[in-house]
Order: structure tokens, then C-alpha cells, then sequence
RNA sequence: GGGCUCGUGGUCUAGCUGGUUAUGACGUCGCCCUUACACGGCGGAGGUCAGGAGUUCGAAUCUCCUCGAGCCCA
């Protein structure tokens, strides 16, 4: 075969890159309902709309392409799905900005409107980064949970679990964010160090300590621990509480802190989660202090209408007027603030919509789940095992999937829309039929909404075609490819979900990829200014160098700390490899050869063996998703084996008429198309463009390589050859010689190489011969090395007491081993393979310098 | 306070199912522009693998403790 094309002398990242962009069709990366190839279903995680595609999403989507196009290579039916989770309250604050208002002061719809529309434009932007960063998306099977045909699916999902009984309403306490005016999930709550104050005040004649006085009006007992000598008098007493006047029980509870504060604690509906857990337990009256929009009820009596932090001032003062205001302390504590606004969140009780938490179904759903990396399973194990309350569904917000419910006026009955009526708004629509209980057709539709988590939680049913009645064929997926940040989250309730609705779990495996750090090493964020964008990077590198970075940069699995160095490394990579393809390319270009010649010499056995190796290495690793490995099997054989040491040794023969020209051209052939396809998913661009000069056409729908067989003694000789050169290079470096200086003559004594087909005289400059009689040496013993990996295992503990007594044996014996060794007065079996003697040699007639490389000994004279 | 992860040459990093001399990159120093590549080649310097104790013939690797970092949660 003949090659005439040359390649450009330097590789134009950013042309190809743009190019190849424009040649591949979507239709290319399509999922096929109709194969019958072996499904490969990825459930990606749908983006948050920001507008930004941030560099965190970036890396997971990398990892994700690696993998598609892997399994694609690998003969799979791959869906690499798009989605975007929109709804939710960044936009809504968003919309509010934008616009100057609130989300009051326009009709729902048109608020909603404002949202989808920002959202869209939002989704294109991202749309865009998505493409330059050369992902093979499946752009077919994108979703867009904002949009009726996937909502539909979240209102049915939610009617499904209702009539099974995993959804309910209730009155009850729920993290309630009152800037947001909204009922938010426990995952949605942000811990946060705030410094407050710790107010001591008189009890009713019981000194207590509260870091919240605004609640006192909410006091609904006080409790003691049960040891507490300083309250034994306490119990069974009714206390009257300050500056309000009602009576509370006092209750006496272990949970109590006899160290915290005066050790007397006020329980008020409610100021923390215990306060929730005594109130149940002691079933304590209910006095709502704070209203949804964190203003002070009727229950505060004069402090009515005040926000919470001025009643708070207020009520320390009124405390102080009346000296029952005792001291203050500073004291650090961590509040629980909404995730998105950071106001700090209340608690209150609330009617709202539930779905049931199963920790055992969850459980044994994500048991079956496999891990990567498994330690990543135990934060889940840890989340599920604390579950307290059920998960909180009731948003009041208005972008997001409405609740599709009624409730009849006349009796309160819940009336539900048919499944062929989805989606709807029962806030703006009327419901399909008449009240079942009384018949009557007056309703007034559900104002709560979802939570976002909703919409998210199905996006593996609705990739696998789910439509409420039967579970999909191609369900469970095969692999959810996500960050650790969100396992609480959507990998928790994704779980639950697919319980709840198929009763199966949602996918047979899951890869956690870590975060992505600043190159200070923190946490990426505006406020530290050390946020960098796949843009810039790509811009200055290209798509594939961040690729790479993304493989190499760290384990699968932890965080990876953004690294310009490694981005020009792998940008450096590439362009060692263009012209590796450059160098190959050319010479197989000068003259036809023959495609089927047989890898004759040993330095093209040696090479294919290490190719084959590789090729199981990169297969391996791909399998387990340590990119890291893979790329560096890839880059270690590219440029160590292939362009230091094979290359050099094997020009010679290309740049001559030598008959192992064909041999070299056809070996160097399949390398370089080898590398191509275990390049195609790190640097797809890449990888296409040196394809393209192979004349095979596009590299991504060309079948992942299989290894060939691994001669093992051309891959030891062959080692042995490479080091060979290596140590008369190093000696003529030592000796102050240019590298392709000629030598005199290079005698090389060894009975494991007798031919190299001449591969060694050319790249050194100078006849070689080999000798496999040593004769004309003299010998001298040396050292003795012992092989560790043998004698340990074989002699534990009498290892030590072993090498001390063969150092003692005469020379004679360190040759060639005895079969037994007296150690300490006892006869011990020589394990096989020891020890054995190095010996040094020196050379009488001649005047020659002396290499030793292994057992090997090269002689060199330097000049001719 | 609890859980998880981690601490390896100046910087970043691999190894961590224990086995002779600890991987690679960047940086650094010396020599070399040898007809693919100076974004290159060849060679060098640089590490008591956070510290301590233990298990073992043998520990970066296993166990415990201390110190420090990050993440998640109370």
C-alpha cells in the first residue's frame, strides 16, 4: 500500500478541532430503539440552566464521552442523553432581578413565561460549550424538564405514587425558608457558622439560656435533665413564661445538656429539630410565632407584625426593662440557612405534601447498585441510615411543576385529572370530572408545586421511555455518572423513585467523579476569584488537551485541582504525536509496502508484543473508567517505546532498501492505527484528524483494537535491546561523543540476542557483533543479588538468617545454588531462583571500555 | 461532635490486594538544532513517602495514635 499525503508540519488545534466539528452529524451518536446490539443507557445528569457550562460540569462530562464512545467502540447501543433540570428557585430570584419585580406582582403564568424564556436562552449557551468540547451527545433523546412533555411525566409519576400510597399530605413541621416563602427538603438546607448571642434570662424564678427570644411567645415548655439537682423542685410544675403570661409544663428529658447554658433548656414550636422531636414525644401544645414571610403572629401579641430580628431586639429589651434580661454571651453556632438565599430557615408546621421515605427499600436498591469508587457508597449508606422525616414534595413557588390536584369546595375530597389530560395547571384549569364523594363540580385547584427533585428523580425513566404503564425494556440503565455533592440528593431520591415506580433499582452502576478545585486548591467560587472556564482553557489548548486533563489530571474519583501544567502537557502530547504520525506517514509514503509483510526482526515483535500489552491495559482501565491509567499506558508506550527507543532503532531500515523495510512500515502501520482508536475517546479531534490520513475513514465508528499476542520472548529480548542502546548512548554521552557519532566497534556478549537485523549498528553508528562466546573475558565475581519476591514468601521469617549464610557460601556454590543451606546448624531448601551471582568482567588483549547492562556485557572500542 | 477521603522530590501526581533501586509531569541543571518533533533528544540533581508506635524476614502500602487538609453531616 502507498501513503503520498503529507501531513501539515504542525498540528492547528483549533482548525481541526472546528473542522471535525462542522464534519460529524448528530445522527452519528443516536440511540438505536430498533438494535439489536446490547444496550448502553447513560443517565446523565441534567445541568442546572445557569447559561454557564462551569468546568465541573465539564470534567463529569468528560468522563461521560470517554465512556460513550468506549462502549460505542466496543460494539454498544450507546444513549448519552441531554437534560436540563429548569425549574427551581435560581431562576425565579433570576426573573425577579431581571425584570425589578416580585414574583407577586405579575399573574403566575406570565412569571412562569418570563422563567422558560430566560431558561431557553440559557439552555443555547450551554448547548453551545456542550458541542465545543466535542461530546458525542445524543441530542436526540434531550429533555427539558420545564417543557409539558416532560412535566407531564413528573404530574403522572406523582399521581402513580399517590394512588399507591407513597405520597401524602400532612400538617407538619418542615424547613421553611421565609425570604424564598417556601418549604424546602433537608438536602436543600446549608449549614453555616454564625456568631449570635446566648441570652440569659429569669424563667418564671428558672434561670434560662436562648439564643432565640423572638420565640418566646412560641414556648410551649421547658425542659431539665432527669440528674439535674439544681431542678428537682421543678417537676410536675407549671411555669408561667415571661412578658406573655401562659403556662407550660416542664418535662424532664435525657437529651438535655446539663452543661449547655443554666442546663434548663425552653422548647418552643419551633426553633430546632429537637424541639420538633420533644414536641411529638411529649405532644406539647402548637404556637405558631412566625408567618410564612418571617413576621410575628397574633400568638406574639404586641410584637404582632414585627419581622422575627426586630421582635428579637424588642423582646430584649422589653426583658431588660422588666431585669429579667440576666446576661449575654457571645457563642458560635451553626444555623441552617436555605441553600440558595442563605436566610436562615425556619421551622414550622405547615400543611404539606409528603412522599414516604423507606430507608430498608432504598437501601437494598443501592446495594445493588455498583459503586465506583465503592467508598462513595457509604455517604449514601450514612444519609439513608439518619433519614428523620419524609421528604417534604410542597414547594409555594411558582416555577415548577404544578401539583395536579383539586379539592372539591363542598366537601374538601381530592378530585385528579386523567392521565390523557396531562399535563395541567389545575390553578388555570378545571378538573375532568364532578366530586366522586358529593357530586359536586365546584374546586379549587392546588397552589403548591414541586419540588425540583421531582422533576430530576425520573430523568432515568424518562430517558428509558417510561409512560407510566409498564417499565421500560431498556430499564434499569446502565451506568448514573455524577458528582459526590449530590448523592444525598438526586442519587437518593433517584433511587427512591424507581423503587416507589418500578420497583427496581434505576441503574446497574454508578461513577462518582469528584470536584473540581482551583489551582489554590479550594472549592472554584466568584468570591475567591479563582473560577477558570472550559472556554478559556479550550480556547488557549483546545477541546482535547482539557479532555486529557480531565483523564489524567487524577484518580477517578477524587477531586482534581485545576492544573494548567497539565493541560500543556497533554497539549505537548498531541503534538509529539502528530509528528510521530508525521514521521510514520512519510516514510511509508516514499515507497509502497507490503500490508501483510510478517513482523520478521526482533525489534518489530518486541514492538507489536508491547503494542498488544498496552491495548489490554487501556482495555482494562477503560473497563474499570481509571482514565488516568489508560491515558498514561497510552502517552508511556507513544513516546517512550514507540519514539525513543523503537523509531530510532528502526530507522535505519525505513530510510534504506534494507527487505525489513516492510516489515517496519507494516508494524509501524498498525501502531499508529492502534493508537488512533485508544486515542479516539480522550481526543476525538485529535485522533480524527491522523485517522483521516490513514484513509480509513472516521475513527469513531471503527471497533475498539483487540490485543494481539504477546510474544514473550521478543518482548524480553526486545526490552533487552532497547536498554542495549540506551547504555551506549548514555556511554558515548559520558565520553563526551555526539549520539550519532561513529564507534569503532560494539562487541555485545549475550546468548539471548544473535540477530537484530542489523537495527542496533545503524542507530549507534557502528558495527555491532554478537558474541556468544565468552571466552575472551575474564570473570570476576561480584555481588550477590537475591530475589526478594522469591525468597520472602518462600522463607518468612528465616529470610534474614538465609541471605547471611549464602553470603558465607565459596564462590563455586554462589554460581550455581546448592540444593540445601546449612542455616543455623539446620539444612534448608535453596528456594528456585534465589540468588544469583553477578560477576564483573575485564578484557585482556584488546583495549576496549567495559558496559554491563543485566548479564550482558558490551565491549566498545571507539574508534574504528 | 460524628462519618468519609487525603497528606509521596520545589509544585502537582501514580503506586497503597506489603517484596530488592518509589511513577510520571512541570520546574531546575548540563550536553546536543542527529533529514518527525528544540512543544525535541540524551543525561544529572532533587524524596528519612506528614510525625510517632506497632505487626512483619521485609511497610509509601496493613493496624493504632498524634498533627494537618478537604468534603459531607449533626
Amino acid at each position: 500500500m502507498s501513503l503520498p499525503q503529507d501531513l501539515p508540519k504542525t498540528y492547528d488545534f483549533c482548525e481541526v478541532e472546528q473542522r471535525w466539528q462542522g464534519i460529524w452529524r448528530d445522527e452519528d451518536y443516536y440511540f438505536d430503539r430498533a438494535s439489536d446490539r446490547p444496550p448502553f443507557v447513560i443517565d446523565t445528569p441534567p445541568p442546572y440552566p445557569t447559561g454557564n457550562f462551569h468546568i465541573g460540569n465539564a470534567f463529569n462530562w468528560c468522563y461521560i464521552d470517554f465512556i460513550a464512545r468506549y462502549k460505542r467502540m466496543q460494539g454498544y447501543n450507546v444513549m448519552f442523553p441531554q437534560g436540563w433540570d429548569c425549574h427551581g428557585l435560581p431562576t425565579e430570584v433570576k426573573v425577579e432581578e431581571i425584570h425589578g419585580i416580585t414574583k407577586n406582582d405579575v399573574p403566575r403564568e406570565e412569571f412562569r413565561m418570563m422563567c422558560r424564556e430566560l431558561t431557553l436562552k440559557n439552555i443555547e449557551k450551554m448547548r453551545l460549550t456542550l458541542r465545543r468540547l466535542g461530546f458525542s451527545v445524543d441530542w436526540s433523546n434531550e429533555y427539558i424538564t420545564m417543557l409539558p412533555e416532560y412535566y407531564k411525566k413528573t404530574q403522572l409519576s406523582f399521581l402513580r405514587m399517590l394512588k399507591d400510597g407513597y405520597i401524602y399530605q400532612s400538617e407538619h413541621p418542615v424547613n421553611f425558608c421565609t425570604r424564598c416563602e417556601t418549604a424546602i427538603a433537608f438536602a436543600e438546607v446549608a449549614y453555616e457558622p454564625r456568631e449570635t448571642r446566648l441570652n440569659y434570662f429569669d424563667f418564671d424564678g428558672v434561670e434560662i439560656a436562648t439564643t432565640r427570644p423572638e420565640l418566646l411567645a412560641a414556648c410551649v415548655a421547658v425542659a431539665v435533665h432527669p440528674d439535674d439537682d439544681r431542678y428537682t423542685g421543678l417537676r410536675s410544675r407549671r411555669l408561667v413564661v415571661p412578658i406573655f403570661g401562659h403556662e407550660v409544663p416542664v418535662i424532664i428529658d435525657e437529651v438535655v445538656d446539663p452543661s449547655f447554658g443554666s442546663g434548663a433548656v425552653m422548647i418552643c414550636t419551633f426553633g430546632d429539630k429537637q424541639d420538633v422531636h420533644w414536641w411529638k414525644q411529649h405532644n406539647l401544645d402548637l404556637r405558631k410565632a412566625i408567618d410564612r414571610q418571617g413576621r410575628m403572629t397574633g400568638v406574639a401579641g404586641p410584637y404582632q407584625g414585627m419581622k422575627s430580628g426586630e421582635c428579637r431586639e424588642a423582646i430584649l429589651a422589653d426583658m431588660k426593662e422588666q431585669g429579667i434580661l440576666l446576661r449575654q454571651e457571645p457563642l458560635e453556632q451553626r444555623v441552617g440557612t436555605c441553600w440558595r438565599c442563605k436566610t436562615p430557615i425556619e421551622i414550622m408546621s405547615e400543611r404539606q405534601w409528603f412522599v414516604k421515605i423507606i430507608p430498608d427499600e432504598i437501601m437494598a436498591a443501592a446495594q445493588q447498585v455498583r459503586w465506583t469508587p465503592q467508598h462513595m457508597f457509604l455517604r449514601m449508606e450514612n444519609w439513608i441510615s439518619q433519614m428523620e422525616w419524609d421528604w417534604c414534595i410542597s414547594r409555594q413557588r411558582i416555577f415548577a411543576t404544578p401539583i395536579p390536584v383539586w379539592f372539591c369546595s363542598k366537601c374538601g375530597e381530592m378530585v385528579l385529572p386523567d392521565q390523557a389530560d396531562l399535563p395541567v395547571d389545575p390553578t388555570a384549569t378545571r378538573p375532568p370530572h364532578p366530586c366522586s364523594a358529593c357530586g359536586s363540580s365546584e374546586c379549587i385547584g392546588e397552589e403548591d408545586v414541586l419540588d425540583t427533585w421531582m422533576d430530576s428523580s425520573i430523568s432515568v425513566l424518562n430517558v428509558t421511555g417510561w409512560d407510566g404503564t409498564a417499565v421500560p425494556d431498556i430499564f434499569p440503565a446502565q451506568l448514573r455518572p455524577q458528582g459526590h455533592d449530590i448523592i444525598r440528593t438526586w442519587a437518593f431520591y433517584t433511587i427512591l423513585r424507581s423503587m416507589a415506580l418500578t420497583g427496581n433499582r434505576p441503574w446497574d452502576e454508578i461513577l462518582v467523579n469528584g470536584m473540581v478545585l482551583g489551582e489554590d486548591g479550594f472549592k472554584m467560587s466568584k468570591s475567591r476569584g479563582n473560577i477558570i472556564s472550559p472556554e478559556e482553557i479550550i480556547g488557549q489548548y483546545g477541546s482535547d488537551a482539557f479532555r486529557q486533563w480531565a483523564a489524567a489530571g487524577a484518580t477517578t474519583g477524587s477531586d482534581i485541582m485545576f492544573n494548567w501544567n497539565d493541560v500543556i502537557a497533554a497539549s505537548r502530547f498531541q503534538t509529539k504525536l502528530w509528528n510521530i504520525a508525521r514521521f510514520v506517514l512519510i516514510q511509508l509514503g516514499k515507497r509502497s509496502f507490503d500490508q501483510e509483510a510478517a513482523a520478521g526482526p526482533l525489534a518489530d515483535r518486541w514492538l507489536l508484543s508491547r503494542l498488544s500489552e498496552t491495548t489490554t491495559e487501556v482495555t482494562e482501565a477503560m473497563e474499570l473508567y481509571q482514565f488516568d491509567r489508560a491515558l498514561k499506558a497510552i502517552r508511556e508506550f507513544s513516546w517512550n517505546i514507540l519514539a525513543d527507543n523503537y523509531i530510532e532503532l528502526v530507522k535505519g531500515r525505513l530510510y534504506s532498501d534494507d527487505p525489513g523495510r516492510d516489515s517496519a512500515c507494516r508494524v509501524l502501520w498498525e501502531t499508529l492505527d492502534t493508537l488512533c482508536r485508544l486515542m479516539a475517546a480522550f481526543a476525538p479531534h485529535f485522533s480524527e484528524e491522523v485517522s483521516l490520513y490513514l484513509g480509513q475513514g472516521s475513527v469513531h465508528r471503527k471497533a475498539w483494537p483487540t490485543p494481539g499476542p504477546v510474544d514473550q520472548e521478543a518482548r524480553e529480548t526486545g526490552d533487552l535491546l532497547s536498554s542495549l542502546v540506551a547504555a551506549v548512548r548514555n556511554y558515548k554521552h559520558e565520553q563526551g561523543l555526539a549520539l550519532n557519532a561513529p564507534l569503532g566497534r560494539i562487541t555485545i556478549f549475550t546468548t539471548r540476542i544473535t540477530d537484530d537485523a542489523g537495527d542496533m549498528a545503524r542507530a549507534l553508528n557502528g558495527p555491532v557483533e554478537w558474541q556468544s562466546d565468552r571466552s575472551m573475558l575474564e570473570k570476576k565475581p561480584g555481588e550477590v543479588q537475591f530475589n526478594m519476591a522469591v525468597i520472602g514468601p518462600a522463607l518468612r521469617k528465616d529470610a534474614k538468617a538465609f541471605m547471611d549464610a549464602v553470603r558465607t557460601l565459596p564462590p563455586g556454590q554462589l554460581t550455581t545454588p546448592p540444593d540445601t543451606v546449612t542455616v543455623g546448624g539446620r539444612e534448608m531448601a535453596v528456594p528456585e531462583g534465589a540468588f544469583s551471582l553477578q560477576f564483573n568482567y575485564l578484557v585482556g588483549g584488546e583495549r576496549v571500555d567495559v558496559i554491563t547492562v543485566d548479564d550482558v556485557i558490551v565491549t566498545v572500542r571507539k574508534s574504528p
